[in-house]
DNA sequence: CAAAAAAAATAAACCGATTTACTTTTAAAG
DNA sequence: CTTTAAAAGTAAATCGGTTTATTTTTTTTG
């Protein structure tokens, strides 16, 4: 028979033999690459129509070396944060004209690592990988022994391989301490529910080095842990028992488990916020301005991150960008709310 | 020259070559297809490991109709339910030896029907489909256009054409009708605080009809609106205000959402958590256990959703199952906690 | 031990695009 | 009106596998 099968999809050489030209210039017709004539471009365009012809993106790629797809690794797919940033990836990404590819490490190293290679294995053009650990972890040494093109994001100090994209926290958590400080707080309690990563520590101690600049008579108490929840919970009730008459009149939790575990607590013992204490977190949430009262929070950049991995990414792509390695800190935004605001007698 | 790249990664031909048999036979032994004798199976895994060879996935499924690729598409990837759903549905996925393309629909219908003819332009194996809205939306719809095999999850009703898995969000209502009407509330508010979908709606009916069931002289007021959360903050504000003293002992709030307002306005109120008031709210998050007090929630059975949903879709394909689409209910699970606790006096 | 049947192996076609290397057409220059 | 250069068009190779149709080898049977 003449046609293989009477309803297959139809192929680009269908396009190209209802249009009358080769499959090579119907492919420059659907890449929008120039060099055809005009009236070649039209007959084209009217084959695809007419045909309803759709692209193989799969078969697309297979001759080039690189394919336009770009992967993209998280830890998890439980956080809004990461949730949020992927969104932001998926959308630009498909602006550019890539497919996003999205893959969920589920906490483990082992298993980042290997999805680094599977993004291998698709031939990604380059992969946005926001480690579990941090730069030095099992995915971004794959990303290394495979040289693959790629970006760190979040979760990461400076690398000497790859370029990386944070959220300032440093900076952040100084505009923190300058709001307390501005507040009078003589006594601060700094609370940290989640292993101590890198993101972390760049927190705490933006915060401490901030206030020691401004007053090194305050006083700043620390509590971190990462172990279960019952444990932490048990802990931050001994530091305020301890306490008892003289607790911290504020707290600035780290991250926001930290934030809902401290909440509990000054709920419990009935303290009063922000009269008996003030609270601020680090990393914002919906429920943050919801609940009552609101919380004072700092909102991580996602969308400004999700922009500067995408554009570091085309760029080095691209060969826009061939130098050593950047790194990139997006600044932080700072949401008064309830929780911080001073008492109108 | 004999090569033509130096140092390009190994084909399956390489693979042959080194094993001094065909591409064929490599890539039976690659697949684990039976039919290669015991030496060429040896001969053909040294090989392999020799060269360090990976396949290829994307050159894998192109002559087949059907690739080994899984489609997903979810509303939105910023909710922790899909994310869960998501994660359970990737690892699933994988161990059935398909890769999961996740997709959001960024809450557009448009979107979602768009997504739906690019993961048939994948060629994907099939596809899980999260509706923004329900089974009657633009999805489901370019779904049955292009005569895709899907399930359709969440947020939908029973369909004539797709399966479709779900919680038994109706049974689970009357579950918490039991528990509130054994500590004997007779004055119950339903609030609501998302657009009036498909499951919330039988959350209402399922919670109604069983207190109906049970004692029809028990006062049920509801509030529900999609309202600005500004909006929505008042109307729950007039509400007790309206019912200053004569207020309801218990809430059952059918949404993350809308168990946060009411706890906000709880605690603005002063009303205590469950002495005045007990709250019991439809879909558990994480933060509902490490409040203070513990919120009572309903947590719908992510695991089972994806576990069922990923079986229908494999036993579809695989022609395990050929009658009319069926439709799955998977029970939810009620966690009591201090919220609805019975004081110990 | 030869013939028939079953099992294993393989060369070649194929999937659906892109790219290369070459030819033909058109436009510019002399 | 040629000659040249540039632009446009195309056949065929290619990407890396899988599948088909055929051949070769091995096993079974008469």
């Amino acid at each position: 028979m003449s046609r293989k099968n009477e309803n297959r999809r139809p192929t680009i050489h269908d396009v190209a033999a209802r249009a009358s030209v080769s499959a090579a210039t119907a492919s420059k017709v659907v890449r929008g690459v120039a060099g055809v004539k005009k009236m070649n471009v039209e007959r084209v365009r009217a084959a695809m129509v007419e045909l309803n012809y759709r692209m193989d993106p799969i078969a697309s790629g297979l001759r080039n070396e690189r394919r336009r797809i770009i992967g993209a690794i998280v830890p998890d797919l439980e956080s809004a944060f990461f949730g949020a940033l992927l969104t932001e990836l998926e959308k630009l990404a498909e602006e550019a004209g890539y497919h996003l590819i999205v893959s969920s490490a589920r906490g483990s190293e082992v298993r980042e690592a290997d999805l680094v290679s599977r993004m291998n294995d698709w031939r990604v053009m380059g992969t946005i990988l926001v480690p579990v650990r941090s730069e030095r972890g099992l995915g971004a040494e794959k990303l290394r022994e495979l040289d693959m093109l790629a970006v760190l994001v979040d979760r990461v100090n400076v690398d000497d391989r790859y370029d990386t994209v944070t959220a300032d926290n440093s900076a952040a958590s100084a505009s923190v301490a300058d709001l307390l400080l501005g507040q009078n707080h003589r006594r601060i309690l700094i609370h940290g529910a989640t292993r101590i990563s890198k993101s972390i520590r760049l927190r705490m101690e933006g915060f401490m080095a901030r206030v020691r600049e401004i007053d090194d008579t305050v006083r700043i108490d620390t509590l971190l842990s990462d172990e279960t929840l019952d444990i932490q919970r048990q802990a931050i009730r001994d530091y305020f028992d301890e306490a008892a008459d003289e607790h911290p009149t504020a707290v600035f939790s780290l991250s926001q488990h930290s934030t809902l575990l401290v909440l509990s607590e000054l709920r419990r013992r009935n303290l009063r916020i922000p009269k008996d204490v003030a609270l601020v977190g680090f990393d914002d949430t919906d429920w943050m301005q919801t609940t009552w009262p609101s919380i004072t929070a700092v909102a991580q950049p996602v969308e400004a991150m999700a922009q500067k991995a995408l554009n570091v990414l085309l760029a080095r792509a691209g060969d826009e960008v061939t130098g050593p390695p950047e790194h990139h800190l997006e600044p932080c935004q700072l949401f008064g709310r309830q929780s911080t605001e001073r008492e109108v007698d």
